[in-house]
DNA sequence: CGCTGGCACTCACATACGAAGAGTGCCAGG
DNA sequence: CCTGGCACTCTTCGTATGTGAGTGCCAGCG
């Protein structure tokens, strides 16, 4: 077990690193933080954090950088969430208020956490599989051409083309719709292939290829692949990553265009409060020089989706955290009111 | 006026710096290119086309690169664009006919056109008010609020809350909806200000307010500033662009997080074939090392949208130029049948 | 036993110098 | 108008050297 006045200088190295971005010495440590005890004796216990594991000398005589296990243990042990001002928080409020639909509120958010944390943002849009229906309408594009949009209790549409295998009259449509509206409205997405699947047997013979038609396209749109959309903002921030980027920021580029990787990325995160994911804990390679600040958001007292920053393991977790955790929360109550 | 030999020259420095990326010297280039002079010829003609502004040397004694102003002629006069390849062809077409819809082209198309050509693509929605009204749908939330669905013949859709001032019964919500419709379906957006504007008189007094609200919230959708949308992508390719890419990478970040700035750029293009704009021909500070490859695409005759790619000057244009055309053809295609 | 000051040691980094090489401009001759 | 030759200019790269930050270790002190 590490003394507490180890843990400190830990936790000053942490700062002075995030800080200026140099590897940190056992003198300026002394100089700038009040330690009370000689550059001597801290280089005493930097050599013991380093046997432990918790720093790293980039070549020998630099200072000492943080390893990702050094900064898992500050997040974990040595420091909290910082809290969001209130003019912040007001400032936040105001710029979310203004969306005018979904896309706008993701669009929104994105930007906005891109600029609080001056980190790159993602944002996933409301799972459907989470949400509960709205409403389900039904169009008639053509006599046998229908389009089926779906509307969540988030605001989220989607919508999709059903060509029919005959001819459907406007009554059957209605119909349809009506019977497919009292079965789903309101319930979630979760057990609508349960409350819909005998709803051909209402329906004439001839219409019920039609019928099974729009409900498996309805069915496919709720499957997990195709339903999950998310943005991403602030990738300038990428280029304030490091003096050797070439290598660095490319990886994460591509990482972030893999929409595949991020979802699973933001997926993992399964705590209620704000997930961070340090470094070589994030399973993809290119992101091994970065951390993950993720949370759930919901309209609900429930998560429906999840958003979070990409940035590098040196970041200011603290307030990082306490950025994403405060627009989670607005972003949730926007939610729940539209 | 240049000789024709000079033109081969710069031809061929265009062709080279683009293969290379470093600066193209007298004897380089007589011995990949048989001009039939020798290097010496080789330096007048290099010395004339500085007079000229065509190239430039990066220092004393180093090779030639082109400027912005040799691109220009180059594109212009002597290259043409190079036309994909059958299998080419083929692969983009089957690419595109995945997609289940207008969000899913769109990912799409960017994914395919970021690849085709290296570089970043940028694609725009079908515009709202180049486009036809398909239909226009209402849906009743609440007793007194509504959401107002809105498709274009190119499969776009937008939605909007309407809190209406007074609760709207469902007859009268009908009524509405079937006037709208034939009032507006299968025409364009641009002329349905003037078909809807004396709706309101058709209803009875205490409806009229709720009836203008809807109307007001349906143009409002339709104002420019909202209604221009696009994706990008292949960002991951920034990073080939030079050895110096801190300063360069960053402002072109920026510049494609405003989407202002990019829908701008796509607007300039007024030809109907591909445009380029090269380096300064930009107008945005952050776009003057980048050209910007666009082209309009459209489901009909008439472009209902732009998309392009973004690289640096020094890109390889037939190609690219091949590229848009072709992807921005097959897209055109894809949103007819849809 | 823990803290401290002192001291020798190690590298990264910056600066300077020199050699090499690519490329140019110019000129005289064909 | 083209060509070979030649002197000149700079960038680039490798080597050498000095400087300084930072370290590890040790002996002494409270």
């Amino acid at each position: 077990m590490l003394s507490e006045r180890r843990l400190q200088v830990l936790r000053a190295i942490v700062q002075d690193y995030v800080g200026t971005e140099e590897p940190v010495g056992s003198k300026a440590l002394t100089e700038r933080h009040n330690l009370g005890v000689s550059p001597a004796t801290v280089r005493n216990d930097m050599a013991a954090l380093e046997d432990e594991g918790y720093i790293a000398q980039p070549h020998t005589s630099a200072g000492r950088i943080p390893t990702d296990r050094g900064y898992r243990l500050f997040v974990d042990k040595l420091a909290g969430v910082k809290p969001m001002t209130a003019p912040e928080r007001r400032a936040i409020q105001n710029f979310l208020e203004g969306a005018v639909d979904l896309d706008d509120v993701v669009a929104r958010t994105v930007r906005l956490l891109a600029q609080l944390t001056r980190q790159v943002a993602v944002v996933q849009y409301p799972s459907l599989t989470r949400s509960t229906v709205r409403h389900v309408e039904l169009l008639s594009l053509a006599p046998a051409r229908v389009m089926l949009v779906l509307i969540t209790d988030t605001g989220r549409v989607e919508q999709r083309m059903v060509d029919c295998p005959a001819p459907f009259g406007e009554s059957s449509l209605a119909d349809l719709r009506a019977r497919l509206n009292s079965r789903v409205a309101g319930r979630r997405f979760t057990d609508v292939p349960k409350l819909v699947e005998d709803l051909p047997e209402a329906f004439e013979a001839e219409d019920r290829g039609t019928v099974s038609t729009v409900l498996s396209t309805l069915l496919e749109t709720l499957v997990e692949e195709n339903e999950e959309r998310l943005m991403i903002g602030g990738t300038a921030n990428l280029t304030r990553f490091g003096h050797d980027f070439p290598l660095t920021i490319r990886p994460v580029l591509e990482a972030l265009e893999e929409q595949v990787v991020l979802l699973k990325l933001l997926g993992e995160a399964k705590d209620p409060g704000v997930t961070v994911r340090i470094g070589h804990e994030n399973a993809h390679e290119g992101l091994n020089s970065t951390s993950v600040v993720s949370v759930g958001y919901g309209s609900g007292g429930e998560a429906v989706a999840k958003l979070g920053v990409v940035g590098p393991t040196r970041m200011d977790y603290p307030g990082t955290m306490g950025a994403v955790r405060a627009v989670a929360r607005y972003v949730g109550q926007i939610l729940a009111e539209s």
